[in-house]
DNA sequence: CTAAAGTTTACAGTTACTTCA
DNA sequence: ACTGAAGTAACTGTAAACTTT
């Protein structure tokens, strides 16, 4: 499956986002920073788009990943509950009869031209406009409260048959699929927005998106974990390099002979920048110690490189 | 004003079904 | 035709936020 991911710029924080909704939905970019706060909620109510195998590749050296995500709309939670209504139920009902594939229906989607109510070249066609006309009327009159009635309900309400599988149709994911560009989240007006744009019940719309959301934060948590086991192996690979690097100055520091053979190193430190400069001279060891001794007044001891100070040209970073 | 009960939603985990190699 | 894996629609249980009583 090939996944569409860009990587935003790494200096955009994630607050920036947060801060400027706006400017995500223009962009459509989000930044997904990956360290320790990229699990905190406010991450969460953003969009993710998913990500390629190269832009994981791309994490292990560009440490600050970030995903173009989609911008994220403020969840609008517990809007004031309508009034109850005894029958919607039956609505609800006598449009899943007609809406819902026949029980038992194993048949391709695809071949047969229609895997869901809204999938067009449809026996259930007419059926359905016919459909759609009452439930367009039973929305306005009881818009929400339908929503409400059939949010939750299980499948053993609709004929009293188990749950059955439907397919979407391949335009009612990609409709899905762009609503959840704008939103991940949707408040009930979108979801019954949706779901009649669709054909589908409000929960159905509710349950894609919940999966939705599940696939975006496995897909997240892959990156993540691919990234860091990058990182760890950088720091074990950089943590073997050092070992070894400690271990060829200790050998070096006991064969004190040998070592006073090499021509003298002269550290030269700048005291603002803290650069070190190392510069070799051919005079003998013992002579270049003797010198330094009185500048740096560490004692000579005739071993290691000498230190000394002074200013270089550059100014500190 | 406060507490309890009720409602709604999101999420994690799981199940069941479909598709495909 | 059969089978196992992968993908995903749908479900359950739980917690949190919020509203109503």
């Amino acid at each position: 499956m090939e996944l569409a991911l860009s990587l935003g710029d790494a200096s955009r924080s994630l607050t920036n986002f947060i801060d400027k909704p706006q400017k995500i939905k223009d962009n459509m970019g989000f930044c997904m920073g990956l360290g320790a706060s990229f699990k905190e909620k406010s991450q969460e109510k953003t969009q993710q788009q998913e990500i390629t195998s190269e832009d994981v590749r791309r994490a292990s050296s560009d440490p600050p990943v970030q995903l173009d995500l989609l911008p994220f709309s403020p969840v609008q939670r517990h809007p004031p509950p309508p009034p109850s209504s005894s029958n919607l139920r039956f609505s609800w009902l006598s449009e899943n009869l007609n809406l819902c594939e026949p029980a038992g229906s194993n048949r391709n989607p695809e071949e047969a031209g229609v895997s869901s109510p809204n999938s067009g070249v449809s026996s259930f066609q007419m059926e359905l406009s016919m459909q759609r006309n009452k439930r367009d009327f039973e929305m306005a009159m009881n818009e929400v409260e339908g929503e409400r009635a059939s949010s939750r309900a299980s499948d053993d309400d609709e004929n009293g048959l188990t749950r059955k599988k439907l397919r979407l149709s391949k335009e009612q994911s990609a409709f899905l699929e762009e609503s959840f560009k704008e939103h991940n989240t949707l408040n009930p007006k979108q979801k019954l927005a949706l779901a009649k744009q669709l054909n589908l019940r409000p929960r159905q719309v509710e349950v894609w998106f919940q999966n939705r959301r599940a696939r975006t934060k496995l897909k997240q948590t892959e990156v993540d974990c691919e990234y860091l086991k990058r990182c760890c192996e950088t720091l074990t690979e950089e943590n073997r390099r050092l070992q070894k690097e400690l271990q060829e100055l200790r050998a070096l520091k006991t064969c004190q002979p040998f070592y006073m053979q090499l021509p003298a190193t002269t550290l030269t430190m700048c005291p603002s920048c803290e650069r070190v400069a190392t510069t070799t001279t051919t005079t003998t060891a013992a002579t270049t110690t003797a010198a330094n001794a009185t500048t740096t007044g560490n004692g000579g001891g005739g071993s290691g490189p000498n230190l000394s100070l002074s200013n270089c040209s550059k100014q500190p970073s």
